[in-house]
DNA sequence: TTACAAATTAAACAAACGTTTAATTTAAAC
DNA sequence: GTTTAAATTAAACGTTTGTTTAATTTGTAA
């Protein structure tokens, strides 16, 4: 699928105004208006609403894997390779941001039957990925043996989503006056506790 | 404040149907319809669509404080206080599963402005809680000395939170094919994996 | 039985919704 | 310059939305 300039500028404000204000909370003469274009321009181009939102998050998804195929292969140690593993995790949630947001209203409703399976094989792709990374810090006697791996990106995408929902919550807490300093939050503090966090658990004997 | 059985059966109808389709996604006809009263109902009982949201919001968070005041004085060992407040805390999304789904978007959207105090006021109480528990930790040389006890409930949460959120992924993951293998997993397996990284995390030397 | 407020109803309201139409403009090809 | 398809527009379409109205029923106290 190909989109063109004016396209593209629909979907960047159909994003941002999903986020905000929800799929069924943002009108299409909304998005028309905000995105200097008529209102049928929507239909014209993409069919309907609906399956706008379709173009959207397959739009996305198709850049989000992660480019870590050479990670494994990589001389650094397993320790490193997480580390390494759990930035790209957290950098790539935070670069799309808005679309996290959508598709995690979209899991959890029942309104609409979004194809999601590119989205799947996304995660499925990075978790077998993290599994090698495990296994041969386990055969180097690194790790410990007994660790569900499946449980691990819960830990990262969900501490990270939480963060990012309970933003007011969190800014208020944690006196992140400014945009940047919540920025800066999540890339250095945030970051380190959720890599430390999974080293102790790959670490601590039970 | 104070509802009646018709009040409550409204609040309960619309709790549902707000977590499975939005506050947008859902109109006041659907509610009505299956609370089995007429749509004016709504209005004459809550004043408008939104008071019903907030009204929702009061009647579910004033009964969400955990019932730990006593946890701290109780005669068990950090560590077991930390496991007893873990297993409160996901037992406590667990059961108010809709209103942290409703919640969840709230926090995210500009639409509405919802007064969400008592939430924060929940969470501030639980975080001095785990605080107190943390330093008797520290101060008995069970914990390390440098902890960001702010980022601990954000896992706890945020990965109970994701996991539910990809429920359907999880399920086909971990063959969880039936809605007891399910809850099941979350009561013992993430229960006790949630706790045994926080553990991890506490006793972890960097 | 009467009186009266509370509860409940069907109907109507205007506004907003997503979508379609039909006409017009634009731009490129011949 | 003419032709033709694509892009763009304003207007209208039929629904659905949340809310209000005004009439009726219900239940209780005098």
């Amino acid at each position: 699928m190909e989109f063109n300039e004016k396209q593209i500028e629909i979907l960047l404000v159909a994003e941002q105004l999903f986020a905000e204000e929800g799929f069924d909370g943002t009108s299409v003469r909304e998005i028309a208006k905000i995105a200097n274009i008529n209102v049928a321009m929507i239909s014209y181009y993409f069919g309907s609403k609906e399956k706008l939102l379709e173009a959207l998050v397959l739009y996305r998804i198709s850049g989000m894997q992660l480019h870590l195929e050479n990670l494994s292969t990589e001389d650094i140690s397993p320790i490193e390779k997480v580390e390494k593993l759990i930035s790209y995790y957290i950098h790539r949630i935070n670069s799309n941001r808005c679309m996290y947001q959508i598709l995690h209203f979209e899991l959890s409703t029942t309104k609409r039957e979004l194809n999601l399976e590119a989205f799947t094989k996304v995660k499925k792709n990075n978790l077998i990925l993290l599994e090698n990374i495990i296994t041969e810090g386990q055969l180097q006697g690194l790790f410990q043996p007994n660790i569900n791996v499946a449980l691990i990106p819960p830990i990262i995408i969900g501490t990270i989503t939480h963060f990012h929902m309970n933003k007011p919550y969190y800014v208020d807490l944690l006196h992140l006056d400014s945009d940047e300093k919540y920025e800066d939050y999540i890339a250095n503090e945030l970051t380190k506790h959720i890599q430390k966090t999974i080293k102790a658990l790959l670490i601590y004997e039970d």
